[in-house]
RNA sequence: GCCGGAUUAGCUCAGCUGGUAGAGCAGCGGUUUUGUAAACCGAAGGUCACGGGUUCGAAUCCUGUAUCCGGCACCA
């Protein structure tokens, strides 16, 4: 006998063996129908699948938020056996569930057209009309391997061969198709619903790695219901209206073009909004105690073979030659540069911890498939640091620096969303021992400077130590890697970085190299995405327009312009002959924040009719009223809050 | 780099199975002086990404190249 724990906490006894469909017809004929899966001690289990042992239990109904990724679970097993029963010959490989919908891996020489698609969503849903129960065999090992090999479904047979001799596998079988699986399923095809769409095709390397064949994937997403599918597609034309491409053209920001690929024509707006954010960034930077450097963009190879860049990342580099012979190359990043300046003359302790910041334009030669946007360019600027300090002044520095990107992100509206620790990669210098130092410290420095988890990432770390991973959200909840904390005992001794101790020897320090907004082409992408082109006042390249209903308003306008301008505000004036519904329109169409329309009236009384973006309202006030309060809510946000401060001090006093 | 798709006017897009390119918006010229999300009229604008090929004839078919898009791999 087993104990079953029910949800409200009752226990009932029932016989070992029992499956969870007798279990729920033991409570309600309309639970047994509805049931689609059990919950056993948090395992998703089949409903046909015999209990063997008691605990907590659930009995899931298809509209449970768990049943879902079996849903698309499912539906991946639909889409194979349609694919098998339309293409015979094709071979099965892998099929997840993933965010949103599932994915399966096809082997076959010639590859899908988008026409397919259409063909095999049909076949799908005649799979699904069909009814095929879905029924859960186990399998031993050998018999499987043998199977799957007369059946010439090599992948399969190749991925059981990976599961340790001796186990049984289980294999799903639906109607006359049958795929190795872990499991659960729902109990039959028709269960799964018809809550999905295929949507992509693309290339898949087996197993991930690029030295393996390409296989087809087949992408899809899958809901419980219709109206769950139809809501995720509009979130994905949502989030369509936000991309930076689109954006980034439409408000005239920058462009791209062929002679110069994975690299950014800013034009005067984009480049307004790069500057307003860079200064932002280098007023915290200086009010955190950092201090700013340039070094040069281009250093002789050998200076790159010193701090080994050239051996571990060196395909990654542009290059030049001089008609001397020398041999250059163009800095992907700049560390070495920095550590070149710290090592200029004498360090003392008293020097540490040395915060050194550069807006350090990088070059990098990026896989032409990488490219995309404004997010993965092939020259960039980082927002980029090294810490200079003491082994003892890690944690003091990863706090700090951890405060100050919570309060960045925040004033970008973004907020940290996860914290990643990636581990020392196959490529890479220094000792085992020294890589177990710092990835031990490092993870100990962001445990205590975040208040998270901090999931690791093995293998993922930079050739030269172990790297913490920052992951904001935006408005829509998408996530973005941007801010990352680098430890480094590698460089300073490979560049023989040192400082003279309390006690008069020398000593090397570590690296702590950072960044917040990572890229800031990236970054300034993220943003735009994240307010969907609408800026906050102070990041807009355009704050405010001034506009005439008739032209007898012009000297005026001119004049309003000059004024809003003197206090440093972004402002164009646009006195065309057109009407003003038009031109409000063309503004608001433009996502400037405040259209100031000046009528005859306006004029003869020294005014402005301020309306704000995403509202119909006028507030009409004295051209100096106006000024003041447009120039009092352009402040960047760093600047309001000392404003503030200020203010609060004179009051005190 | 790999797999698939796309590339037509400044922008957004039509152009069916080959018969020699079209719209809206913008821009330009004129009329209109306008009160909070598109006034009216007119003229103009294209080696259909680029190079080969098939054909009497190619935006359309074949092929190569480039860039972009979606993935994979790589990554800030």
């Amino acid at each position: 006998m087993i104990d079953l724990i029910f949800p409200d906490g009752t226990k009932r006894e029932f016989e070992a063996g029992i499956t969870g469909k007798a279990v729920a017809a033991s409570i309600a004929i309309s639970l047994a129908k509805r049931a689609v899966l059990v919950k056993l001690d948090g395992e998703l289990l089949d409903v046909d699948r015999a209990l063997e042992r008691g605990g907590k239990f659930e009995i899931l109904s298809r509209d449970a938020p768990e049943a879902l990724e079996t849903i698309r679970h499912d539906v991946s097993h639909i889409l194979a056996e349609a694919v098998q029963e339309l293409f015979p010959g094709t071979q099965v490989t892998i099929g997840p569930a993933i965010e949103d919908g599932f994915y399966y891996d096809f082997a076959r020489d010639t590859p899908f057209s988008l026409d397919d698609l259409a063909a095999i969503e049909q076949r799908m849903k005649e799979i699904v009309d069909r009814d095929e129960p879905i029924v859960r065999e186990v399998w031993s090992r050998d018999e499987a391997i043998a199977h799957f090999k007369s059946i010439g479904e090599i992948y399969k047979a190749e991925i059981i061969e990976g599961i340790p001799a001796g186990e049984d596998v289980t294999v799903y079988r639906q109607g006359q198709w049958k795929d190795l699986c872990r499991g659960p399923h729902l109990p039959s095809t028709k269960a799964a619903g018809k809550a999905f769409k295929l949507t992509k095709l693309a290339g898949a390397y087996w197993r991930g790695d690029h030295r393996n064949p390409m296989l087809q994937r087949i992408y899809g997403t899958a809901w419980a219901s219709e109206a769950d599918l139809a809501a995720h597609l509009h979130r994905l034309e949502e989030a369509e209206k936000r991309d930076h491409r689109k954006i980034g053209k439409a408000m005239d920001l920058f462009h791209m073009q062929e002679e110069a690929k994975g690299m950014i024509f800013w034009h005067p707006k984009g480049w307004t909004l790069y500057r307003t954010v860079e200064a932002y960034m280098r007023r915290r930077l200086d009010a955190d105690g950092y201090v700013e450097v340039k070094a040069p963009q281009i250093m002789d190879r050998e200076m790159w073979e010193r701090s080994g860049h050239w051996q571990k990342f060196g395909k990654n580099m542009f290059t030049c030659e001089t008609e001397e012979g020398e041999s250059l190359a163009v800095k992907p990043m700049n560390c070495p540069g920095h550590v070149q300046i710290f090592n200029h003359g004498q360090k003392s302790y008293r020097d540490l911890p040395l915060r050194m910041a550069e807006f350090g334009a990088c070059h990098r030669y990026e896989p032409s498939g990488a490219l995309h946007g404004i997010f993965r360019v092939r020259a960039f600027t980082q927002d980029d640091a090294h810490i200079f300090c003491r082994e003892d002044q890690i944690e003091e520095e990863s706090t700090k620096f951890v405060r100050l990107l919570n309060s960045i992100y925040s004033d970008f509206n973004m907020h940290l969303d996860s914290v990643k620790l990636a581990l020392r990669p196959e490529e890479r210098f220094g000792t085992d021992a020294v890589w177990d130092v710092a990835e031990q410290k490092l993870d100990r420095a962001a445990r205590q400077a975040v208040n998270m988890p901090v999931d690791p990432l093995p293998g993922e770390g930079a050739f030269y130590g172990p790297k913490l991973e920052f992951h904001l959200k935006d408005a829509i909840g998408r996530t973005w890697q941007c801010g990352t904390l680098q430890l480094d005992y590698v460089l300073p001794e490979r560049l023989d970085a040192e400082y003279t101790a309390e006690d008069g020897s020398k000593q090397r320090p570590v690296m702590l190299h950072r960044a917040i907004c990572g890229s800031m082409e990236r970054f300034i992408g993220v943003m735009i995405e994240n307010f969907a082109g609408a800026f906050p006042l102070w990041l807009s390249p355009v704050q405010v327009v001034v506009t005439t209903i008739t032209s007898d308003a012009d000297d005026f306008a001119l004049k309003a312009a000059a004024t809003l301008r003197a206090r440093g505000l972004r402002v164009e004036t646009d006195l065309r002959n057109e009407k003003i519904n038009y031109k409000i329109r063309e503004h608001s169409l433009a996502k400037v924040p405040v259209i100031a329309v000046i009528g005859r009236r306006e004029a003869e009384e020294g005014k402005l009719a301020l309306r704000r973006f995403g509202s119909d309202g006028q507030q009409i006030l004295m051209l100096d009223e106006a000024a003041n309060l447009l120039a009092s809510e352009a402040q960047p946000p760093d600047v309001a809050r000392q404003t503030a401060e200020r203010v609060g001090e004179v009051q005190a006093g």
